[in-house]
DNA sequence: CGTGTAAGGAATTCTGACACG
DNA sequence: CGTGTAAGGAATTCTGACACG
């Protein structure tokens, strides 16, 4: 629906050192943020964490409310609220989308 | 003068063993390719090679060739002789670009 | 609540070399 | 030439816990 499918920005390849490196937050501060469910890396089968580009930006993100003085709680809050407007929003374009294709399948 | 300065494509963030498992290439064979000059890894200050999403293409095209029978020196030569094209194009662009800049510069 | 740290162990990566062909 | 492998060492990552506040 989006551009790719999975694209380089969401492919889970980077360890957790270089997440470091990329957003400058301590590995325990980024272990903490996956403990409080704001991030969720891979995992290899040896269980090393493996974060995509688009978990450093949010990453960021959070670092940035953090620092606001936001909780881990409140911004777990926002994400689900988010997430939901998102689904909604799907819903009412597929219904959209199926009413066009009854449309046109009975024209023809 | 691209899309962005250094996107994702180019960020080396990516550890040899995860490029192992996405190109299907051992690490003896991707340090080898290092070694004959067709891959250039970036490496952090203790020296563990990082690699971008665009080394992970690249190492898939050389395995390619190299299973066709093309010896690393070639695949080597038509990099450089790549290289060399692109660079006389972009010269060429940039004479034009000159010229277009100098006649507008005279006419304002 | 969010983060630092020391602890012990397991897995990763590095280099130089020998091997085969 | 291209690749496998064993070798020894150094650096990474993991988890659970104690600490401060």
């Amino acid at each position: 629906m989006d551009t790719e499918p999975t694209s380089y920005r969401d492919r889970k390849v980077i360890s957790i050192g270089t997440v470091s490196e990329l957003t400058g937050l301590s590995e325990r501060q980024i272990r903490y943020y996956e403990e409080r469910k704001l991030v969720f890396p891979d995992r290899t089968k040896r269980g090393f964490r493996k974060y995509s580009f688009d978990d450093v930006e949010r990453l960021m993100d959070i670092a940035d409310k953090i620092e606001d003085g936001v909780q881990t709680f409140e911004i777990r809050q926002e994400m689900i609220r988010k997430k939901k407007a998102e689904t909604k929003e799907n819903v009412r374009e597929n219904m959209l989308r199926g009413q066009l294709n009854a449309h046109f399948n009975l024209r023809k």
